[in-house]
DNA sequence: TCTCCGATTAGAC
DNA sequence: CTAACGGTCTAATCGGAGA
């Protein structure tokens, strides 16, 4: 008897960010407004509700060149705010944690869930879909296919057509059927094939999904990678692309901004790394893990080709391999002087932790002093302290002595889930 | 000629 | 008031430097 397909699906949010947003709102739908998150400083649309979407707003549009037209239309545009989000996000996930056997968490709206083996995967979606509508207020969709790529592909199709009522299970069709709804999908519509590639396909006359299924895995190897060999053969519902239920440690980790305001003096850039510096040194050890080179760059404004440009950064290998903030943070100083040049008008800065080994199993240097014991009780202690009390309580002594780089966050919500402070009173 | 490494490209969200 | 175009991450690929 053949095996049966693996079931794997992919939920995710719809309009995640909005939905966050119109969750805490519900008059801006009543009054017709219309929501779209911005990114980081205000700088483009990173998330569009369903009415933004209707009304033709294009992913990634700058906010500031938005016409009035847009603006007038009622559209409000949110700074983003990670910590709704990802308060949010946990939420959701530890739903649907507890209606599968395996999850894997993909990204903050997203999560693969193996269903392989379960006899009753329908009920299961639909019970998804009104767990978390009851428990949270979010709409998900729930998408099922024999791979990662086919339950990415289902979600598409759940989410673009309402006859499917927020679920679709690709292992649930004919043959025939399959060819059909495969041969309605363009391409890019197909993880892992972009802008680039689907240009480059589409010129081979591979227009829609079904045409690449039944391309050559080994020539289209040959001519475009492995990524795309593998994207077809999960197309075929061969598994190449496992489920993950433990995420792996980060091998770089890249703390970066750009600035609301252009910055031109040393203090400034100083400020804004030593702040880089503890963000990157955080994730670095709730990862448990050691940096061997630290990067720092800065940059001018690319968008100015009028000004002069200058984008340098440094690298330091250390001498031996630390997840302490202070010692991270002299060498981050030490890097940025070695690069700072007066006459630039600095518009973005960040650093970049590398060579990431596990704690624990550094190769000491010879010569060097051996870390004493007090650096890591005094990094334990620094986290501990930042957990309870927020981010940014106890931090480096020029971390924050500068807002000149601070970034624009002209209208951020209110932390609503996770901080009293700031939820507004009832009215 | 081979290998290593940094830079670049492409993609995701 | 004006100016204003994100951040984090991975994998693959490319091209030069050095062995």
């Amino acid at each position: 008897m053949p095996k049966p397909p693996r079931s794997i699906a992919l939920v995710d949010a719809n309009n995640f960010y909005c939905s966050c947003e119109q969750l805490f709102r519900p008059d801006l739908k009543r009054d017709g407004k219309i929501v779209v998150v911005l990114s980081n400083n205000d700088g483009c649309v990173v998330a569009r509700s369903a009415e933004a979407k209707a009304i033709g707003i294009k992913m990634g549009a700058p906010w500031f060149q938005m016409t009035d037209i847009a603006r007038k239309n009622n559209v409000i545009g949110y700074s983003s705010n990670y910590e709704l989000y990802s308060d949010m996000s946990n939420r959701v996930m530890s739903i649907l944690r507890d209606l599968a056997p395996a999850q894997e968490i993909y990204s903050i709206d997203e999560s693969f869930l193996d269903l392989s083996g379960c006899h009753d995967i329908r009920e299961r979606s639909y019970a998804m879909r009104e767990k978390v509508a009851r428990w949270t207020g979010l709409t998900v969709c729930v998408g099922i296919g024999p791979s990662k790529t086919l339950a990415k592909l289902a979600n598409h199709v759940a989410k673009k057509h309402p006859r499917s009522k927020g679920v679709f299970d690709f292992n649930q069709l004919t043959p025939r059927q399959l060819d059909s709804v495969l041969g309605n999908l363009e391409v890019g519509d197909i993880w892992g094939i972009g802008r680039k590639l689907s240009e480059k396909l589409n010129a081979l006359g591979i227009e829609n999904a079904l045409q690449l299924r039944e391309a050559d895995p080994a020539s289209m190897r040959a001519r475009f990678g492995v990524v795309v060999e593998k994207t077809i053969r999960e197309l075929r519902a061969e598994e190449c692309i496992s489920l993950e239920e433990i995420t792996p440690a980060r091998k770089q980790i890249v703390s970066s901004r750009s600035f609301g305001n252009p910055v031109t003096e040393l203090v400034d850039l100083a400020d804004s790394i030593a702040h880089f510096v503890s963000t990157a040194g955080g994730k670095l050890r709730s990862q448990k893990s050691t940096a061997g080179i630290l990067t720092v760059f800065i940059m001018t404004d690319r968008f100015r080709e009028d000004r002069p440009q200058y984008h340098p950064s440094f690298s330091v290998p250390l001498p031996q391999a630390t997840a302490d903030t202070t010692i991270l943070a002299n060498y981050a100083a030490q890097a940025l002087k070695r690069i700072f040049k007066t006459g630039y008008a600095y518009k973005k800065a960040g650093i970049i932790l590398a060579d990431i080994g596990q704690e624990h199993i550094v190769q000491t240097d010879l010569f060097a002093e051996p870390e004493p014991e007090s650096s890591s009780r005094l990094m334990e202690a620094l986290d501990a302290i930042n957990f309870k009390y927020g981010k940014g309580t106890l931090r480096l002594a020029n971390d924050g002595a500068s807002t000149a780089w601070a970034m624009r966050t002209e209208n951020k919500s209110p932390a609503y889930t996770t901080r009293l402070d700031e939820v507004p009173r009832c009215r």
